[in-house]
DNA sequence: CATGAATGAGGTTTCATTCAT
DNA sequence: GATGAATGAAACCTCATTCAT
């Protein structure tokens, strides 16, 4: 009987668990996390405040919860994009930007960075470094591994400064992103989102394509 | 005591206005809006609390002031930049971002992005959709005008999205410069300021360049 | 599952509610009753917070379990030492006080003090006052009766104040045995336990006795 | 002019401080430190909550507060009275036990003695402790030095065990008085507050006392 | 009987703003 | 103009108590 009773359990928990997450994302991403009351995030989620103390032993633990479940999902979604092919720099670079960018959900991605990249710098320090390191420069140093395969195969020029490309190209788009969520109030803020990133990973590619002519010389 | 206050008022007033910019400016980024006190903005000013509310009626009045003093400087320099050449687009773009982001005090410039990009969107969004609107927008816009005409002279390949490139140079740079500011926590952060700038330029002017071979080969 | 339960109910009943009571008195004396939470009782006791209210309807009702059954003890004790002699008043309150103070287990008689006089007070006002009517107060009275016995006899002296003698060596001795729990925190404070209570016993005998050789003269 | 504005704030400052205290003590014994919310101790002060903070940083630190003040009081008329006098170490003891226990506000002093002897052990160990050694512990000592002299002088038999008189006198006084709070709730408990110290003092010191007409007889 | 998730009232602490001096 | 004491509205967190399973 105890067998069946465990799971029982785990099961409700979980559902729980994740409606506060999702709940916790929106009025976060919302109000920022300082402004959010944690009396909007249960009520989003439809419990009471304190049951969210069951799950969180703080607000801090809550807004790290959220964090790393959200950034796992979106490394979920990068990593199945590289393991999947062998295909030239290219292709991959292309292939990962809008796994990670354009998931089906933009308004969940667009929630996350205006909460991430948002205020958190100051409110929770620890926090934000660790998404800092665990996810942009994560996502950057990815990229700047398939540069370096892309010179090496001669696709790039063997001079660009991928790194930096790399770097231009998340943060732009983390930030563009972000500021869509103001799209409405600023006039000529609004951009088409797939336009966004095309152009922008095409752009960063014809940064670094080797110039015709001098296909097989570098290196 | 009434007799020295008279004759000066206007400097003194001046003075303080300034100072109290100034120290809002540093405590604003360094704490965050929110979390930033206006008893240390006043100690920072070497005032007392009750003296800020002479010449802003309100802690938000004091962001809005911030910010408009600070864009203002940044936008003389912009400027300045495109005024005095009739030089190549591409010459231009480089002289712009320099004059932009390259300025004499990076300390200053860092923690103005730091508060703006910061938190600010929940906490202040009137202010923060002003800023949007009169800094970020307005200097892609710029660069836009310049790439536009770069592609009439046939310095840049017609096809080029030239708008996006524009929006991710700026939001690239913006977002990386405010990120540098937390070099010390995250490992493998931080980079050489000119070397960002510089590569990131070049980068973005190389997107744009119609294929060597192409065209008239001039620079 | 249900094969198991019903044949012992009874049994198993009075043996979680000693456990019950035994944790309540672990954990309020350690903590307080106010500061101590019921999950840190149901913890100690083996148990989950919510099967404490099938043998408590509240918390309170928990601590005046806790005090009626260890002050119960106490007196079975103290009677026991006063029914079993016809010896001189000074030898039965030797005895009384020895019963009452030198328990077996000092500990407990520390910790269930130190739960009575404390807090309890202002917390759980009925509470504190059944406590001091049926315990101190109905103690010092027992001493009282000795001493009076004692004038009789002409073991004491008729003037001496035997009411107050009784209350100050109860009293006394009952804050010191609080107090020791603090031993290690508050440096001279220290007294060994078995001195404490024969020589305020003696001492107590001593300011009542008869001054020798004035048996008869009284004042 | 600056030389007129410092006292006033500080007279302003001090009686405020003063009338803290005084609300404090009052309310933290009505209530019980815990029990107690700011809100009462505001009140009646006549100020808000918030002013509260203005002069201290936290609730502890006002009841530390509280208890500095009160505890220097009682100890500037204990070290009066022995300073004043070169009598007899019966008359000093007698002297010193009435200034202490006998003040003018017996209300106060009961107040104080709720408080601490009651709950603080469990909520602010630290004050506790801080005061049993600055207070009660420093207080028996006192008497301590006292019967040490007056067994030199050979008023008392030197075989007496004065450390466990003068704790015994000092811990049973303060548990009665305090115990005298709850006189309307508990039958039987009510004593006159003169005849509890006088009878008090004067058994402890027939205790101590060399037995008549065997002086300098010895043990 | 037992569990443990959920409730919701309550209290400390912070801080922008006001105002008498 | 400047001061700084006072206000009072929030907001996080705790925990006794309930109840469906």
């Amino acid at each position: 009987m105890s067998v069946t009773k465990a799971p029982r359990v785990e099961q409700r928990s979980d559902t729980r668990m994740h409606a506060l997450l999702e709940a916790a994302l929106e009025v976060f991403a919302e109000r920022g996390y300082r402004t959010a009351r944690l009396d909007d995030v249960a009520e989003a989620a439809g419990v009471t405040k304190g049951a969210i103390y069951h799950y969180f032993d703080t607000k801090e633990a809550l807004l790290l919860g959220v964090v790393e479940h959200y950034q796992a999902l979106a490394f979920d979604r990068a990593e199945e994009a590289l393991r999947d092919s062998r295909m030239p720099a290219t292709a991959r670079i292309r292939l990962l930007m809008r796994k990670v960018f354009a998931n089906g959900d933009p308004e969940s991605g667009q929630r996350l960075l205006t909460l991430l990249i948002g205020g958190l710098a100051h409110e929770v320090p620890v926090v934000h470094a660790r998404w800092l390191q665990d996810g942009p420069a994560r996502l950057w140093k990815m990229i700047g591994r398939l540069v370096e395969e892309g010179k090496k195969r001669g696709e790039f020029r063997p001079d660009a400064d991928g790194e930096v490309g790399a770097r231009l190209l998340v943060s732009g788009l983390m930030l563009q992103r972000m500021w869509q969520q103001h799209a409405d109030d600023v006039p000529g803020l609004a951009v088409d989102h797939d336009r966004l990133i095309d152009s922008s990973v095409e752009l960063f590619l014809a940064s670094l394509r080797a110039p015709s002519g001098t296909r097989s010389s570098a290196t």
